[in-house]
DNA sequence: CTGAAAGCGCTTACAG
DNA sequence: CTGAAAGCGCTTACAG
């Protein structure tokens, strides 16, 4: 049987109560009981059992994350990076993929709520399904607005949907569409969406963007895509929310027999470290996706600490425009 | 504050033993008072405490994975994998991105057992630094040798080697590389290796393998990569030990003026969905990830339930050839 | 400087 | 069919 606190404290010859003062480094110990105590800590292979620990301390130093899926590269960086920020943070992480599917997401949560976590980082897209604040539970999402007061961090989206559009249309671009979610999901990412919209009209043309189902189903995305094809048929530019998108367009068109950039031309969006590696000629708007990150970490453990005096509401994170050579 | 069982039972008119039977449907309980108890505890949104079941049972239901890191496409879709079904199972992932560093590893496995984890999937390669099965702990291992007792779970790599190889030789290329880690790793993978040195030696051609350290840093891949051009410029084939590896030996090839898969031939392998939505020509050998998740599960599952009946040590699960048009 | 007692939120024999 | 008691492994006032 692992060993626990009254085992190491029969060994040390001392109560559980000093074990617990110098695995805590409370109160005052003499030198000597210390070492005996570590001594028979090291002897007996001792170490806490931090569900005895959080179920007194009512803080469980447990942090769950939702998000869509690590399949996608933008969310499997991401989660990289907050576990890793996470850990050197004395955090654990609990990972939840729900597919963007609500039924998942409400288990997802209920477990969560279940296993006490201090506080949860989301980054799925159903608004509301949960009233997060009554349970007075630390939350951050990222790039979704889930209530009025709920920060939010993101990619400054309408500069990067403004960055791409532009860049479209200073290539020459005539019809240029754009790829994106679906509307009613009222993302932050919907203001590449507007950003878009924006940079059209004001240049006199006519926006134009088709909504993919994000529910990953390939089936219905590469239906979309020969839609455009069918639809436009003079498109000669393409902006896409994302860079599976743009890489699906890309090897649709290519299927066609129009050449990238020579007929079309595309720019894509989140410019993950693993689609630089793959498809590095990919033009694409980068989300600092470690900033997101650190920034999402840092203000979920404001939360959790009560520390709620400079907890900003919405953090925009400066893109880049990775200029490759599909424009 | 969140309601707790006497808060049920003091609502109920009932006794806490009374509240926890009809919570674990355990013992007769009166239809009449399981109505009561039910109504008590939607009126206060009462959902039991995990953290203090799992005390009392000895039994967390959470199960920690260690892996490089998620940012890996191989181990993002892994890790949705196996979170998915041990969700299905009922079981709570803990995720550990170690960046096979072992001094990480070493603190998340600590880590893991302070928090009580039923078993543990590991996908990192650091052989034996703890005694896993002191502290008898389930533990599967996919794709590396972590002792002589511990289940793996891997793709058949000696196949998989094996038809890359062949596919190479049979494409007419007279001076095919090979890209590894190190060797000293021993892991299953390192049996990719050995069938192309076997298929390369009975072709009577000398096999030449280049490793690359697994250490994530792009700076060294890359040199790696320029070091092979340089030492063999004569390279008409290279079978690379992951997609990732292959992509930028593809990127370096084009940019030195060799074209794919005209001059150089190339084989992948892993063969992730993203793989193939951001680089869909690279044939490359697939492992079937899906599957390697599930059996890792499901014999984790078994160990834990201490059902050790006919747990298979080895499993080597098919993969499979996607010709596109790098050879 | 150290220990006995109570309690974190549950569950399970044991009685009734 | 139901409840009082003890205990899971820890920690923290409170005494001494």
């Amino acid at each position: 049987m692992k060993p626990k606190i009254s085992d190491v404290a029969k060994r040390a010859g001392v109560s559980p109560t000093t074990v617990s003062r110098v695995l805590n480094n409370r109160g005052y110990i003499s030198e000597e009981t210390r070492e005996n105590v570590h001594r028979a800590m090291n002897e007996l292979n001792y170490f806490p059992n931090d569900v005895a620990r959080s179920l007194f301390n009512k803080r469980s130093n447990l942090i769950g994350i939702i998000l869509p899926t690590t399949s996608n590269p933008f969310f499997g960086e991401l989660t990289f990076h907050i576990e890793n920020i996470c850990a050197s943070l004395g955090y654990k992480v609990l990972l939840c993929n729900s597919l963007n599917r609500i039924d998942k997401e409400e288990k997802y949560l209920e477990m969560l709520m279940r296993n006490q976590v201090d506080g949860i980082i989301v980054g799925t897209h159903n608004r509301g399904i949960i009233n997060y604040h009554k349970q007075n539970l630390a939350v951050v999402a990222i790039d979704r607005h889930l209530s009025e007061t709920i920060p939010v961090v993101s990619s400054d989206n309408y500069e990067g949907g403004k960055m791409a559009a532009e860049l479209l249309i200073s290539k020459g671009c005539q019809s240029i569409i754009h790829i994106n979610g679906q509307k009613e999901l009222e993302t932050p990412a919907m203001l590449r969406r507007k950003a878009y919209e924006d940079v059209m009209m004001k240049n006199g043309r006519t926006p134009i963007t088709f909504e993919i189902p994000e529910v990953f189903d390939k089936q219905s995305q590469q239906q979309v895509i020969s839609q455009i094809f069918n639809e436009c048929p003079d498109i000669d530019g393409l902006f896409a929310s994302n860079d599976l998108f743009a890489a699906s367009f890309i090897t649709e068109a290519k299927k066609r027999g129009l050449s990238v950039p020579g007929q079309v031309k595309v720019v894509g969006y989140d410019g993950t470290e693993t689609s630089q590696i793959l498809l590095p000629e990919l033009t694409t708007i980068q989300q600092p996706i470690a900033s997101i990150a650190k920034t999402a970490v840092e203000i979920l453990i404001k939360e959790i600490e009560g520390d709620f005096s400079d907890i900003p509401l919405q953090t925009r994170l400066p893109v880049k425009l990775l200029e490759g050579s599909t424009v």
